[in-house]
DNA sequence: CATTACATGATATAGTATAACATATCAAGA
DNA sequence: TCTTGATATGTTATACTATATCATGTAATG
């Protein structure tokens, strides 16, 4: 059995290590790894929770980074074309990957109690949307697989909400 | 090999096959099948693709049934939560249900270019949403299925555009 | 007739996102 | 060095999506 993925844990931990990544990557890529861009990344390694433009935007904003919506959006339209962050649909909201630096088709597991949101990695040429597309002839260019429901914690709570 | 989904066919025959079935469904459970739901469904089921709240919005304001957001919103609640329209996560948007009056959990291929969108039925305990949520003791609610690509048509145009 | 439950009408506002134009920075080449 | 081009940021304005709230209508029930 693996780690529960639900369970709480060094964030200082994801952080560096999801901040190292990204330093890596950008370097290896030629990206422009820039304050504004590594402070929203940072900004979401400290959460294991999908934040909002907006959210993030009142951070920027409190720390004289910027005041206005297309700073948040640019940063994050970088982030997530590169894959180091990934947006939720069902939320209209973002997340920093948690399998740093690999081509992958994430899928999400999004509680609706506690808010938080885990990744887990996925074949991107297996399941139920690539067979569907296959049958059609369509070709998949991105997938969205998201789950909401109760993690475990929250399900234990009788959905009272239970964790941070 | 099955017909394929993005070809065109008989509207007509959508339309009337769609509310014929949500006739049935609602007077089965005793729900209130009113005029502004009826339209709305029936808006919906003339297209393929998925039309934004206020795309329907229009079509109610230009024939008087209601011209304020909540109008269309409470229809489409109503509708979703019943079933008989699905609501796509990606576009903020809403189309009619293609596998009347079946609990289901479906999946959605979305073409980026001529914007059509096609229901695929899927196993709901099936594939990697439900594997990911076993493993990590997640009771799943409700899911989101959805890829965006390009269609048969518009692949052998050379992503230039070509199915209405 | 009064009550209840549900649906609709209407106003206002909240939340999410982008277009468009201006400025800044920096590296590569004339 | 100058200038040109590419990229990133600053700023204003606006578009798009969604809901809270309160008022009104309407039909079935007791």
């Amino acid at each position: 059995m693996t780690i529960d993925p639900f369970d709480t844990h060094d964030h200082g931990g994801c952080i560096a290590a999801g901040m190292t990544a990204a330093e890596r990557h950008c370097a290896a890529e030629g990206l422009q790894f820039t304050p504004v861009r590594r402070r929203v990344l940072e900004i979401l390694l400290g959460e294991h929770k999908a934040l909002g433009a907006y959210d993030i935007l009142d951070v920027l904003r409190s720390e004289g980074m910027g005041a206005q919506p297309p700073v948040a959006y640019r940063a994050l339209d970088f982030l997530v074309s590169h894959g180091l962050v990934h947006r939720i649909e069902r939320l209209n909201a973002f997340i920093a990957c948690a399998h740093s630096d690999q081509n992958h088709a994430p899928a999400f597991l999004i509680c609706r109690t506690c808010k938080r949101v885990v990744e887990a990695e996925t074949d991107p040429g297996a399941g139920e949307l690539a067979r569907a597309a296959a049958d059609a002839g369509f070709v998949i260019e991105r997938t969205v697989r998201e789950a909401v429901g109760l993690c475990p914690g929250c399900r234990d709570a009788g959905s009272a909400g239970s964790a941070p």
